[in-house]
DNA sequence: TATAAATAGGATAAAAATATCCGAAATAAG
DNA sequence: CTTATTTCGGATATTTTTATCCTATTTATA
């Protein structure tokens, strides 16, 4: 469904939120440990949320990643998704085909079409906050063991 | 969403059952042509199809792939995609962890779940008849031009 | 200002997915 | 039986994704 580099961005995130309610910056150490991830991946993964402007760093002694406290609600699943594997799960043909367009639909354009459409609504409608919390109520988790 | 293989699977096996219902056998060459795929690749493809027993392959003069008549209404797309792509759609989890495990759930799971369950619900509700014989009406396409 | 601690980012490496090539085996028809 | 045709299947190549490594740059603090 999505790439790992995606998996790992997102779960990064989430624990990247619950540290920054919390008031601590964390390390690309700390979250590749935290969501079981090769830690130099997911260090360039980090880089490119930056450069969406999703996550911040600060760079030196003390450093690490945060996010600002009042933007995390506001961060969706769907603004991860798209800075890192684009948007072709949100338009793209089920059945590869160069465009998802009404005007000359695959076989199953339709069928398709609304579980794309289902996905994305649920990637819109879901927040880091919410995510967070789940993690910080230990009533989910970011790795298996 | 599918990987390639599988995205080129399915719109070979509905080219295939379209042309079984016409009583003619098709070559992986004027297959991955209508379908604009890959010539070897598609061969390959259709090659695990065989062994999954989803569709037949003649050798020899006149040969060629095709689909038992009476076989292509039970021939749903969840068939397919487990053949190609395995059934990590059906049950992984959305996140990458390990195992999906109410249990143990990520952040998204139940939101995901429900997604993930549509989707194998529509997949395994879907045959190759209806999508072969919307291609034979011409209300939909396998290829964009 | 010097030092230590961090992220940034380029260069590489490894693995997986996608794609091609070619000879072997099977089969229909003459 | 021979020939032409066609799938089978192993070997190989290319591209993309995933992953690692190392140096440069930035920054807080002593
Ligand atoms: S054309 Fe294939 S999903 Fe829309
Ligand atoms: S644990 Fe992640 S989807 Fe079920």
């Amino acid at each position: 469904m999505f790439s790992k580099a995606c998996e790992y961005g997102i779960r990064a995130s989430i624990f990247i939120a619950k540290n920054s309610y919390e008031g601590r910056r964390v390390s690309p150490k700390e979250i590749s440990e935290e969501i079981n991830s090769p830690q130099a991946f997911t260090a360039k993964i980090l880089q490119a949320l930056v450069k969406n402007n999703l996550i911040n760093s600060v760079k030196g002694a003390y450093g690490g990643f945060e996010i600002e406290k009042d933007k995390i609600a506001a961060i969706k699943l769907s603004h991860i998704v798209k800075a890192i594997d684009g948007d072709n799960i949100y338009n793209g043909c089920g059945l590869g085909l160069e465009t998802c367009d009404e005007n000359h639909p695959c076989p199953v354009h339709y069928k398709f079409k609304e579980i794309r459409d289902g996905l994305k609504e649920m990637l819109e409608s879901t927040n880091l906050e919410e995510l967070a919390l789940d993690i910080k109520t230990g009533i989910a988790f970011l790795k298996t063991y």
